[in-house]
Parts: C-alpha cells; sequence; structure tokens
DNA sequence: ACAAATATGATAGTAATACTATTATATTTG
DNA sequence: CAAATATAATAGTATTACTATCATATTTGT
C-alpha cells in the first residue's frame, strides 16, 4: 500500500535513470543509500564505487541504474521536488484565503520533513540536507539547456509556477512574481545554508527561521 | 600604474593560493586564461593539463600557484567580489541619499562591466558569467566550515555587511536586515541564470534586469 | 662578472575516477 | 523446465589529480 501511494504522488522523469530504481530492491537500495552517502561525503567525494561498498554490490550493476552520478542527482532532485508539489498540493487544497495559502506553501517549501508522511526506504532529513547542498550542482552545468529541453526540471518549474499563482491570487498586477516566486523557492535553500555555514550574513537561527523571513519579504511586496 | 592600482584595490587572501600569481607573467596567464576556459567548458570539465596546454605551460607549473582547481576558482571568486567592493565603496562614496546609494549598490552587484574599470588581463564579462555559473560551487562543499575559519569567504561576507548597512540606514528596526541582504546579493546571480537558462520561472529578460526586480523588492520591504 | 637562488619545463609515476565489456551465476517467468 | 532477466565478478581503458625528480633558463645579490 505504501509504495502504491508513493509511486501515484512521486512521478520522475523518465530519461533520468536507465532502469526504473523503483521497480527492484538494489533500486531501492542505491536511492535510499545514495542520498545517505552523498550526505555524509558531499556529491564531490560520491563515486558509484563507494555506493557499491556500502551497498554490497557493484559498481557495474549500479551503472545500470543510473548513466552516472549526474543523473542520479537530477533523480534525488526530481523526486524531491515532486514529493514537495504533492504535499503542497494536498495540504492547500482546502485553504481558501489566499494569504493563508502562501504562508502554508513556505512552511511546506522550508519544511525538513512532512508530518504525515512517511516513506519506507527514504530519510526525508537527509533528503532536505542533500538538496540544500547539492540541488544548484544539478543545473549550474554546460548541459543545462539540453537537459531543460529533456524536461528534467519540469517538476521544479512547475513548482515556481504553483507557488507564483497563489502570489498573482494576492495581487495579480504585480510585475515580478516569477521573480519573486523562483527567488523565494532558491532563497529558501539559501538561507538555510547560511544558516549552518555563514551565521554572520542572516537572521536565520534557532528563534527566527526562513518562512518568518520570505513571510515577511513576500507580504510586503503584495502590499 | 595600472597594475599599482590593481594590487591596491583588489586584495585576495594568501591562503588560496601557493604563489601570488600577480608576481609574474605565468601567474597572470593562469588566471586570465583559466578564466577563459572555465567560461568555455565550464567548471567541471576544466583541469590544469587542459590550460597548461592552452598557455603552452606545463601542469606542474601550475600546481605551483595553486592546490587545486577548487583553491583557483576560491581566487577567481575572491577577486571577483574584492574588485566589486572597490567599485561600491568608491562609486557610492558621494551618494548620501540612502535610497539612491541602495539603488546604485544593486546596479553595481548586477553590472556584467564596469565602466570606469579596464584590468590589463581579466576578462570582466567572462569573470562575470564564470561567477554566475561556478560561484556556489566554492561554498557548497564538505570543506566550507574550514575555508571559512581560514577566512577565504570574507571579502563576500563584508560585501553583504556592507549591502545590509545601507538597508538598515534606511529603515533601522527592520528585522531581517541581513536576510535580504545576502538574498538580494545571491538572488541577483540566480536571476540572471534563469534568464539565460529557465526563462519561464522569472520577469528578467531582455526589457526587465534583476536591478529592476530587487530594487521594487528591497523598496517595498524597506517602506 | 659570477655564484647562488629561483622559476619554469619536461618527464615519469601513482592512485583514484569514470566508465565499458565480458562472462558467470542466480532468479524469475512463461 | 527452458528461456529470459538480473546481478556479480573480473578485467580493462582513458582520464584525472596529483607528486617527485631533474634539467635548464633567468634573475639577483655581491
Amino acid at each position: 500500500m505504501k509504495y502504491l501511494e508513493h509511486s501515484v504522488r512521486v512521478l520522475v522523469h523518465e530519461g533520468v535513470y536507465k532502469k526504473d530504481p523503483e521497480t527492484s530492491d538494489l533500486g531501492k537500495n542505491i536511492v535510499s543509500n545514495s542520498l545517505v552517502l552523498i550526505d555524509t561525503i558531499g556529491f564531490e567525494a560520491f563515486t558509484f564505487k563507494k555506493l557499491g561498498e556500502k551497498i554490497g554490490s557493484n559498481e557495474s550493476s549500479i551503472y545500470r541504474y543510473f548513466e552516472n552520478k549526474h543523473m542520479l542527482l537530477l533523480y534525488l532532485a526530481s523526486w524531491y521536488w515532486s514529493w514537495k508539489e504533492y504535499i503542497l498540493a494536498f495540504q492547500t487544497a482546502e485553504i481558501t484565503n489566499p494569504f493563508q495559502k502562501l504562508k502554508k506553501a513556505i512552511e511546506i517549501l522550508s519544511a525538513t520533513r512532512s508530518k504525515d508522511d512517511n516513506f519506507a526506504h527514504i530519510d526525508e532529513v537527509a533528503l532536505h540536507r542533500v538538496i540544500i547542498n547539492e540541488y544548484s550542482k544539478s543545473y549550474l552545468t554546460k548541459e543545462v539547456d539540453a537537459e531543460n529541453e529533456e524536461g528534467y526540471f519540469k517538476v521544479y518549474k512547475r513548482l515556481v509556477l504553483r507557488l507564483q499563482e497563489i502570489i498573482v491570487s494576492i495581487k495579480p498586477n504585480y510585475k515580478y512574481s516569477l521573480s519573486l516566486s523562483s527567488t523565494v523557492l532558491e532563497g529558501i535553500l539559501h538561507q538555510q545554508f547560511l544558516k549552518d555555514h555563514f551565521p554572520t550574513i542572516t537572521n536565520c537561527n534557532e528563534e527566527v527561521t526562513a518562512p518568518d523571513f520570505f513571510n515577511d519579504l513576500v507580504l510586503k511586496c503584495l502590499k
């Protein structure tokens, strides 16, 4: 049952994998453990060889699922954003007040873990950290235009548009709704990174959260 | 004369290089050509071997200046931010109106090239593109805390604080001046990237610029 | 002017990375 | 029970990311 739900709500673009990791135990192991390993040693030091050793599997078997570690990162990112999109749709559906909707959206996009969800093999908290630390690297490449055409960033872009819709519903004549939305989504990750590594250039800390700041920011923009 | 000026205004932390590239022709060649090569093939594909071939020099000679390509990126980034800081200090010194000062600051931080400056061996436009595409990679690493302690990100953080000072001078009781400042600085790079690669999620294009958006944003926050 | 120091170049070598190919073996399925 | 499929094991290649050594050219200090 868990898995049926899972595959229904979290859809990853077919092009990013050679073989769908959801269809086998090895595949699920690759995904769940790559997450933990990237979180531990960082994306640069991460290799398929080390992952193979960790899961007691052969390097060559991993290559049957993903062309390389870049594609695996695209997979993890798609999974993350797709999951966020699902929670966003689900948890804001009932909210009619657009201000409350916006607040809820920012909260969801900033959240380390979702209260009502639970996936068998994915460590949500580790995934959240990996996205903060590594997501930019998935698009800051020379291949970004080709991969964008393939549709690998569709889910992320759709999320930006969903947030933008809420913004527009509050202030239809606001000229920078797209830029505000993409700034908030990117900024949420960035402020969380700063909180952990460059605390002198952010107000976010144990008391002040990223949602506090971005809520205030967006509301002021839409007044 | 140019070089005297240069070394006075652009100061890079000693720890990022093994030998100061400003002290020799080879060093200057390394810096200027690495810039062009990274801009052309991207940081991931960039190697010291390829750079050596490009400048007709040996790989091992380049290693005498920089420990590895990561340190070279830190160098280029420090150089860039130090240069921006200089221009900012210089061009806003005379402005007494804090709103005008803020506008000028955002303009400078977004500018591809500076009008009144000209460096013999640095291609400013290429450097600006490299910063947009690669700067995040300099701090999204497992070594960030150690390198931050060494002071490798001092210039960048100081720039954020300078922008924040202007913000505070306009609205002293604004609670999120640091986060706003760091969001703007990061956002300026991000919106320019989106304009080039993900135009559907930004309002920035040929007519609307990043300064247009961020000026509007910051002014609304400080009203 | 000359010895000493320094900078660069050339070559070689190592360990790790990023794969591809082949073959053997185990498991599933029709 | 045969055929198809998945995984594991091994080997091999080109490239990367260096380090070490030695020769040679250039600069500098006296």
